[in-house]
DNA sequence: GTTCAACTTTACGTAAACGTCAGATATTTT
DNA sequence: AAAATATCTGACGTTTACGTAAAGTTGAAC
């Protein structure tokens, strides 16, 4: 069984070198992340360390990325994900403003659905003409 | 009914402050977007006029630049929409792109919905902590 | 104890996507 | 004709999100 082993895996600290192959990423990107306060790796020396939280911060930062939220955005919206620290103030603002994105996060998802749909149609007439012009029906 | 007056809107052309306010851009973006190759207004004398194409030409742009794509992305994709005047080989690169980016953006939905799940219950655990420490129900 | 690999900070560079400002032109209104 | 309005073409500036190169530290290995 690999109880223990999942138990030590989870509080386990990755250096950054790792860090980057975890998530395919420049170190770079990640000292950039630290300095926008995205992530907030602990120290042993000079040396970073990237605990638990910060994987699933990085996970959540590559999703925002990929559906096009800033760094700042995301940010923001990562608060969510740690709010037992904060103020009670600070934590209702965070709530709100996860409503709004979640509301966004949805409308785009439509969006998306209906863009995926028109996307077909144009490959299907695409797909068409080019069997018209004698193309390889195995090609497509 | 308005089966005529839909025509000729449908073939109007649009200056470019008409086009700012369609679609909440700046009149810099559409000039930039032109010079990118990613819209084609005709002129007359030296001004831009905007025809339906372009008008469909910028909502697929919009649509791209919210699923986190590059305007240069969104400019490969956009021949998929005006493929007829282009060479069979051309054609089917755009094809296959196309095919790519259907796939890639099945792919973003899913993981958007699961995001939108993950949100949903991280606004709910919020939402108990604000209620637990003695927020006003009627304000979430 | 030094060499070496991994890591660090500092700082300048860059690509994308526009913003902004200056100066020219053209058309329409007064 | 003069003034106002809309648009144009450069051209330099700005923000975001890193890349990259230089020079210094540190812990581990020999």
């Amino acid at each position: 069984m690999n109880f223990i082993s999942t138990k030590v895996k989870e509080n386990e600290v990755n250096t950054i070198t790792e860090m980057c192959k975890l998530f395919q990423v420049s170190a770079r990107t990640l000292r950039f992340y630290e300095s926008k306060e995205l992530l907030f790796p602990i120290r042993k020396g000079q040396h970073r360390l990237f605990t638990k939280s910060d994987r699933g911060r990085m996970k959540l930062i590559m999703q925002g990325k990929r559906f096009g939220f800033s760094l700042e955005e995301i940010r923001q919206l990562l608060n969510l994900y740690n709010f037992g620290d904060h103020r009670t103030r600070q934590i209702k603002q965070t709530y709100m403003l996860g409503l709004k994105r979640l509301s966004s996060m949805e409308h785009q998802k439509k969006e998306l659905g209906q863009a995926v749909k028109d996307l077909k149609v144009q490959l299907q007439l695409c797909k068409d003409l080019l069997l018209k012009r004698g193309a390889d029906p195995q090609d497509l």
